[in-house]
DNA sequence: CCGTTGACGCCAT
DNA sequence: TATGGCGCCAACG
């Protein structure tokens, strides 16, 4: 058993536990993979799952709580339409409740 | 093969 | 408080 899986399948595993109406942050996957730093590398596994219909990107944003990546989806609405529909609120590309409906997994989940 | 870019984040000034 | 630069890893030209 090889314990330095793909990064990427990591984020991935992570960003599908998210809960439905929760939102977490590329910084937060990042560093539960023990790779802070590395919050570019979520980001770009991001624009990779694509291929993984089971990978809600829309429910990673950055830091800020700002739909940085609302572009790369379908259509730029894509991401804060899906983010509404599971009743988070975003104004202006940016969540009003971020801090209420960030998702956390090193507080959800154990490493 | 080398250089640049990118859905970010933290530190320094 | 705001702005700029660096780091990190992988993909693309």
């Amino acid at each position: 058993m090889k314990e330095k899986n793909d990064f990427f399948d990591q984020v991935y595993q992570v960003v599908r536990l998210i809960p439905k109406g929760r939102v977490t942050s590329y910084g937060a996957i990042a560093k539960y993979l023990g790779a802070a730093k590395s919050s570019r590398v979520v980001g770009y596994a991001m624009n990779a799952s694509h291929e993984m219909e089971d990978v809600p990107a829309h429910r990673v944003v950055n830091r800020n709580g700002l739909l940085t990546g609302k572009m790369h989806f379908k259509t730029p609405d894509t991401m804060e339409t899906s983010l509404e529909a599971e009743g988070i609120k975003v104004k202006n590309d940016q969540i009003q409740n971020f801090k209420e409906v960030f998702w956390d997994p090193m507080e959800e989940l154990e490493i």
